[in-house]
DNA sequence: TTCGACCGAGGTATCGTTTCCTCAAGGGCG
DNA sequence: CGCCCTTGAGGAAACGATACCTCGGTCGAA
């Protein structure tokens, strides 16, 4: 279709310096068997032609792309722009580079498919799943190497590695019960459903933990949120006070609602820690800088990267051929254990 | 090298189907001339042997990847997470869709270099100039359309979606006079380069509003900061403090900046905005939550991303073919304007 | 009855690289 | 002096898909 002037390709090189594509693609690589002369003349018209390869015609042929993807629900939530850097990070010095995409959170399927599809381009894939459905997920029959970074149990058609939802939200949530807090609000929580996502296993940890230290529990005081933003958490906490529902304590789904949360009490009036304490999830890097500063779960972020890393290189290394046996190896699923953070958003013992 | 079994392509399909490459990819992509028998058969046999187009081959003949490569320093930056979500809002119905990629703000040539060539595999590209030196981007002389949104004026060699750094950073300081604070940080701020990078920049419109205003300014207010990030604005108020210099208006080179140094006024008991007043500079969304809400330049944000996109679709457009007169058409550079948003740290008039 | 249009389908070149193999020339070693 | 190994270089086949062109058959219109 391109009208325009053609880009330069190996052959317009390989014509201008009189030797053949091969010898190009040998300079272009540092491969040797190359006279000294010959490597220098072909990189003079390289320069002077402006030459580039064509990554999609090596990566046809080379059948390898040097990129990694990684596919998340939204790119300004801070989680996984973080999560992106830890991955980016590690990957740089193994060569590799890492690629990110959105996949929406509710997307049309055509959409998702699409997005699916684009991942077949990449060594390897890294998917977080929050709002994906194992539906969707089986859809993704393609032979690159992916890890499952997520939330929840899923088919185990690959390797995933998981956060400990339930433990963590149970940790959260008997700190502030042994802080003192009686009535909790379980902020974007999400109960009466079989499915098991994110919302759902750390409300059952809420649960949990009124089970164990034996406090009873107000159904009402469990406030779902259609999206796990900033917004919305701000509006469910002023919802709640505008109902004239009670409360001295949040466990917040997100960090990022936390933050809503928080902003929202400032508003109503309502001091933290004093009055009511608030724990958020994720341990993202902005819970040092709110004030208060917010005591959040953290669900293994360091290892949580270096263990998606290590299951994908060893999935890429057996795909490559290198350890061929280890190609059809089961997957693997590990939980991380989660640990939570005090900080000033909940009272001293 | 791959040891493994092959993926199944458009061939297995035919053979598998009794029908020839061509009459699949027909199906595949909608096109007519396929008799509806024929069609089902061939759907049955993708369907049972769960083959998905090879995308890259596919690129390769088709030369265009519906797909969008947008280039960032940082992956973990708001500001940067919420342009990305922008662009690629505004892209999902033109069926092209968006992938983020990380510069690194002071990578080494060979990295730089090595993110610049994978960036021809996209349709357009979109990037961020912030620690791109002008060097590295003549380096950069691909032929597919790019656009640059950035902070300074560069070579252009590209189209170019400016923020109004000088302006923006000046509006934001008159407005701290004119509320009354006397002496004021620049909290990462920069001085004394014939760089013109973007604390530079807004360093430059700090002056310019106390020169306009007649107020006399304090060098040593000027606070540098390495690293844009929020523990570094943390640090650097604890540092000013610490040194006795003493200020009663803050304005950040960054929301994110302005989220640290927030937080370090609330550890050293100053008062937001009674004993020091805060601006900051990015109209990021975080600034709605902050305690107390931060008053912040909007460099017209919806507008930049608006912009950009239009720049881009227009050289595509070119690129392909359409309007085959514009594609040697100059550069255009243009500098969206930028306008404060008055929150809570900043004093009524 | 004949001719042209259209439909279904396939053959084949091509996108720009890399890779495998071949081959000639030169040099060291027995 | 002959043999073998190494070096420099090129020819040609992939990689997996799309697009152009061709071709036989059918049907409607003149």
């Amino acid at each position: 279709m391109s009208t325009g002037p053609r880009a330069v390709t190996i052959g317009d090189v390989a014509r201008a310096a009189q030797v053949s594509t091969t010898t190009v693609s040998k300079v272009i690589n540092g491969l040797p068997r190359v006279a000294p002369r010959t490597r220098e003349r072909v990189l003079d018209v390289v320069a002077e032609l402006g030459y580039q390869a064509n990554p999609t015609a090596r990566n046809l042929r080379a059948g390898r792309t040097d990129a990694i993807g990684l596919l998340v629900p939204e790119l300004d939530r801070p989680y996984f722009g973080q999560l992106a850097t830890r991955l980016a990070d590690a990957l740089e010095p193994t060569g590799r580079h890492l690629v990110v995409q959105r996949s929406g959170l509710s997307r049309a399927d055509e959409l998702a498919a699409a997005s699916f599809a684009r991942l077949r381009m990449y060594d390897g894939v890294i998917i977080t799943v929050v709002g994906l459905n194992p539906p969707d997920l089986e859809q993704l029959n393609f032979r690159t190497p992916v890890v499952l970074v997520g939330e929840r149990p899923l088919p185990r058609t690959f390797d995933h590695v998981m956060m400990d939802n339930v433990e963590g939200a149970a940790t959260a949530t008997a700190h502030l019960l042994e802080r003192g807090s009686r009535r909790i609000v379980m902020l974007g929580g999400r109960q009466g459903t079989t499915e098991q996502d994110m919302p759902t296993l750390r409300t059952l940890g809420y649960y949990k933990a009124h089970a164990r230290l034996g406090v009873p529990l107000d159904e009402r005081l469990v406030a779902p949120i259609r999206l796990l933003d900033m917004a919305s958490g701000y509006a469910a906490v002023r919802r709640l006070a505008d109902d004239g529902v009670a409360f001295d304590g949040i466990v917040a789904a997100t960090d990022v609602v936390a933050i809503g949360a928080l902003r929202a009490l400032g508003d109503l009036g309502i001091r933290v820690p004093a009055d009511v304490q608030v724990v958020g999830f994720d341990n993202i890097d902005e819970t040092e800088f709110t004030k208060p500063r917010l005591t959040s779960v953290d669900p293994g972020n360091e290892q949580i990267a270096a263990t998606v890393l290590r299951f994908l290189e060893s999935r890429m290394a057996a795909h490559s051929g290198e350890q061929p046996e280890a190609a059809d190896e089961p997957t693997v699923e590990v939980t991380i254990p989660a640990r939570l953070v005090v900080r000033e958003s909940t009272r001293p013992a």
